[in-house]
DNA sequence: GTCTATAGTCGGATAGAC
DNA sequence: GTCTATCCGACTATAGAC
């Protein structure tokens, strides 16, 4: 994909920017299921509901409507999740934290993740961009990386770490908190797998509410702090 | 370039065979990367170095091809999977197993995933393909269910349960189950990311020695086993 | 069985009317 | 700014020579 580039920054008329908005609904909702090249500009414009020509006159190319869907997502997903890491930085800033601090500060994280990632629809739009910018990463990367998960994993890091008596920058560190953020993702990714399996017709918030018990038990037993008793409470 | 007929025999029935070979490893090698739409039958025949007809004479279709590899990642895992699997369905139909049994076998078959999922070039190719499967679901998503996730989760689940106390279909135990796979999983499709965080430059013997550690004191933790050595190494 | 040539379609992008 | 008409290259698939 080559750089081209901000074109789409362009200042043009509010007309304009209902196009524009469309286009980026549009890509959001399609690149993510089918893939860069799984969708025509035909269809894109089709979706919605503006001029062929509009992709080209607003993004530069399918490439620019492309990024901008990308730094659409880094906007959006941080408008929810900035003040959950905020909270954390400065807690974490005032002075140093208790391990059993650091651990409140993480489940209540993990606990917002997990509801926004699996019980959001638009979440599952969005993930899937992201999954496939990992498989194969194009220049969207970058701003999905820097502006999404860069600082998501800086955040899990330093509790980790704190409750571990371990620096962030740590290995084990990084690779406890990958493992965590595993458990998380793969109620995302294996969705039609888990549902299959589990004769669930959606994630509903009975859904969500066993797999976040199950989510923060697990997490607990790992960083060794101390466990209430073993739920049965989540067969839901 | 043409082959040249120096032994007319050799050009005749084994030639086509290697040309299907070639085709399904080009397409393993391009449809998981860059997704079904993101390849052409034009840049799979120039990889597989075969004629741009042999895809339709062959397969029928670009479809027939993708499929066709679905179908050879299926035989291609279940041929190194196989061995421990049915190690795992004999150990417990033989008798019922303690949880410690089901634990050390647990982790034997953890292990042995990690190393290939994690180790093998293959794995990459593969793996992108079902999660794009995952994602948005084609035909193809039934043989890879059908003929290796399910046999995997089935296995994991009898011993997960049997760790537990619990049946093999209960919800808990799935889900686990699926946490436990999620912890695994992450560690491959994360991979661009961990990669920049740690500064590794790829998953060596050290690297994959250091998450296997992680994975297995994970589990260790979850299913509440005493941990009586760290790093109890059942396989390299 | 293998390969070339090509048909028929659809892709991204553009020019120019309004 | 918006939209229609259109260019042209790339795509899958096929027909038929060898």
């Amino acid at each position: 994909m080559a750089a081209l580039g901000l074109r789409y920054n362009l200042v043009k008329g509010p007309a304009g920017e209902r196009a524009k908005k469309r286009l980026i609904e549009a890509g959001l909702e399609l690149f993510g299921r089918y893939s860069f090249d799984g969708v025509s500009t035909r269809v894109l414009a089709d979706r919605a509901d503006v001029n062929l020509a509009a992709i080209q006159y607003y993004f530069g190319s399918k490439e620019g409507l492309y990024q901008a869907v990308a730094s659409h997502i880094v906007k959006k997903v941080k408008r929810w999740l900035r003040p959950a890491l905020s909270e954390v930085e400065r807690k974490l800033e005032e002075d140093s934290l208790t391990g059993e601090q650091c651990f409140s500060l993480l489940c209540n994280l993990l606990d917002r993740l997990t509801t926004k990632l699996l019980g959001s629809p638009d979440s599952k739009k969005w993930v899937a961009m992201v999954v496939r910018e990992q498989i194969e990463p194009t220049d969207a990367f970058e701003i999905l990386y820097e502006g999404l998960m860069k600082p998501i994993d800086l955040c899990l890091f330093r509790l980790v770490g704190g409750i571990l008596g371990l620096g962030p920058q740590d290995q084990e560190t990084k690779l406890r908190a990958y493992a965590i953020k595993g458990q998380l993702i793969i109620f995302h990714v294996s969705r039609a797998e888990l549902k299959r399996s589990l004769n669930w017709q959606a994630y509903r918030s009975e859904e969500l509410k066993a797999i976040r018990s199950i989510i923060l038990d697990h997490v607990r037993a790992i960083l060794r702090m101390p466990s209430i008793e073993r739920g049965h409470d989540t067969i839901g």
